[in-house]
RNA sequence: GGCAACGUAGUUCAAUGGAUAGAAUAGGAGUUUCCUAAACUCUAGAUGCAGGUUCGAUUCCUGCCGUAGCCA
């Protein structure tokens, strides 16, 4: 049982034992304590007052009392107003630091035997990657890893739409203006060059808008009749009909798209069990509509469309198929829904997508809870916030979009930069010095988009977000690098061999919080996966790596003269290392041993 | 029009209803005979407005103002 749960269960005994009261148990947890505070544990009293019959102050003051008497590792307690803050001796945090120093795998809570999906990325084949899908991927992916680390088999999957009308526009506009281009030819990565004809496709429609309209046509047809778009939406229909040429254009452009994805992915190293495709899915969910007819639980229109009522639900009646018969988003993701179910047995589907979503998904799940899918209160939106630029939202079409593989490749360059200016890589070779970069560059881009809260919406300004100094990727990779350094030279003196015990009753201040903060890991980590968020491991691995360069600063470890001293030193070293590159490596974020 | 968000130092982010609202960055002042100064120390600076619930509100409720979003 874990020490906080235990002392909450100390006071409940002492307000059963004292003052025959029940406390709930959300009244008796214990918050960290402060700084300028003694204790490391703090129990919030004002609450308790109802159950004593005392005022604050005393409750707090009995408490503490009864701790210190039946706690054998509270040693004391201090009361201001109503907190009452515990202190826990110094030998209890040493048997943990030795505790922590020989768990396996410590932070990661035990297996479940539950399965969990995860799906993120799902991009569209029509153009390349942009920022947002960035968030997307790195949150996705750490997620993954926090959940796996929380004891779940996770199956990571990517619904790729590869299909659909934004498709045929690339594909058209390649038809009329390729010239037989290819990624050889121009030179370009795949998903770059199919991108580049969906934006001619759209530069030719407007140009075709604006003849349109000198010729008298009204806006309304325009948007609606412009020819070219007409030919895309009979590109659609000839795919979906299956016509030979089509299909094989669509193949075609589709793999270089995917060879273009591979790259990207491999080097922002993100990782996927399962893809489902689109144009094999899109027509499920036909025999869902029918079943939830049969059920009373969709109705029909008189046009022969399908709707379903959510009003009970707070939200409104819901297309679910055309009246032509064909389907919505909805549909398709009902349909799939099932199929990843069967696919994958899970306890938990998680979407990873946009907040521009939340309504649909919403509906989604209240349809398949409509539908009595067992699965359905698995479902899990994570719903992260648009990744704003200082000019405002990104738009494709304004140009204001931030391409993926430009920002990682501007991201290495300022690795780069930055490092040389130190001058402390002289002896790395160039794959050394490549390497480096690579994890520099994309600590920094992966742990500022994952620091902040998933919900939130989040700015990020080119010119000054992507620093190295502060509360940043680097920094706490530096962090990792300078205890590396610590760790080789106390092997080389032979101090490392390894450390199981050693003889030592008190700690420093500095010393104690970092033990307290490591102490707090496991529960991070179980947080963090609770609350679906890597923005917890990301703030917690900060947390850690400053106060680690607290204590690096105030106490030279090898100019210590007590052996026990220096080698327990070397072990705070040895797991605060060790728990920055776990936290770190939840988040996809590799460490250097140097840098 | 309907729905659901969001608003915290100059800026970017924190804060299970708890103590004097924390960090980073930008600004000011320091630290290198010592394990990596991508570090450390000190300093200054913020809860949109008005009510309500509470012993206690950045957090919960109501209204207003502002920002972007979704559904037509």
């Amino acid at each position: 049982m874990s020490l906080e749960k235990e002392v909450s269960h100390v006071i409940a005994k002492a307000l059963a034992t004292n003052w025959h009261a029940e406390v709930p148990l959300e009244y008796l947890g214990l918050q960290a304590t402060k700084k300028e505070f003694e204790g490391t544990h703090t129990l919030v009293c004002f609450p308790l007052t109802r159950y004593t019959k005392l005022n604050p102050e005393q409750t707090a003051e009995a408490i503490g009392q009864y701790l210190v008497k039946n706690v054998s590792y509270i040693s004391h307690f201090n009361v201001v107003k109503g907190f009452l803050n515990l202190t826990i001796s110094d030998t209890f945090w040493i048997t943990q630091l030795l505790k922590m120093s020989q768990t396996e795998h410590y932070g990661y809570g035990e297996k479940k035997n539950e399965l969990v999906i995860v799906e993120y990325s799902s991009p569209n084949t029509n153009k390349p990657l942009h920022l947002g899908h960035l968030r997307n991927n790195f949150l996705g992916y750490s997620l993954s890893e926090i959940l796996s680390a929380n004891g779940y088999d996770v199956v990571r999957n990517n619904l790729i739409n590869d299909r659909g009308i934004h498709i045929c526009k690339s594909m058209l506009a390649y038809q009329k203006f390729g010239n037989g281009e290819t990624p050889e030819s121009s030179n370009l990565k795949g998903d770059h060059l199919v991108g580049k004809y969906y934006v001619v496709f759209d530069k030719e429609l407007k140009a075709e808008g604006t003849k349109l309209k000198t010729e008298g046509w009204s806006d309304e047809d325009i948007e609606k009749k412009s020819p070219l778009l007409l030919e895309a939406q009979e590109m659609l229909r000839q795919w979906e009909e299956g016509n030979p040429e089509v299909v094989k254009l669509w193949q075609t452009m589709n793999e270089w798209v995917y060879a273009g994805f591979e790259k990207t992915y491999e080097t922002i190293g993100v990782k996927f069990d399962k893809f489902y495709y689109e144009s094999n899915t899109y027509l499920l969910g036909k025999n869902v509509v029918e079943e939830g007819l049969s059920k009373g639980v969709f109705f029909q229109k008189e046009n022969g469309s399908v709707w379903i009522d959510l009003q009970d639900e707070g939200l409104d009646e819901k297309l679910v198929l055309r009246a032509d018969g064909t389907s919505v988003y909805i549909t398709q993701d009902l349909g799939t829904a099932d199929l990843k179910y069967h696919d994958f047995p899970f306890s938990k589907s998680i979407y990873v997508v946009g907040n521009e979503q939340d309504y649909h998904f919403k509906v989604l799940q209240a349809i398949l809870k409509k539908l009595e899918r067992p699965y359905a209160n698995g479902i899990y939106h994570l719903s992260y916030g648009m990744v704003d630029l200082p000019s405002g939202k990104m738009k494709s079409r304004e140009g204001t979009v931030v391409d993926a593989d430009d920002l990682v490749e501007e991201m290495l360059q300022t690795a780069e930069t930055n490092t040389r200016e130190l001058g402390k890589i002289q002896d790395f070779d160039s794959a050394e010095a490549k390497k480096l970069f690579h994890t520099l560059g994309l600590g920094a881009l992966k742990y500022f988009l994952l620091k902040v809260d998933p919900k939130k919406r989040m700015l990020f300004n080119p010119e000054e977000s992507i620093q190295f100094q502060g509360n940043t990727g680097p920094f706490i990779q530096y962090t990792h690098a300078r205890i590396r350094a610590i760790l080789r030279k106390g092997n080389e003196l032979g101090y490392l061999s390894p450390v199981t015990d050693f003889e030592r009753n008190e700690l420093l201040e500095v010393e104690k919080d970092l033990i307290v903060l490591l102490h707090r890991f496991p529960q991070a980590v179980q947080d963090a996966g609770e609350n679906y968020s890597p923005a917890e491991i990301a703030n917690y691995v900060y947390e850690v790596a400053k106060e680690y360069n607290r204590f690096y600063q105030e106490v030279p470890i090898f100019q210590e003269e007590n052996l026990d001293v220096l080698k327990s030193r070397l072990l705070l070293s040895q797991v605060t290392g060790q728990t920055i590159k776990t936290a770190m490596y939840l988040l996809g974020i590799d460490v250097p041993e140097r840098m």
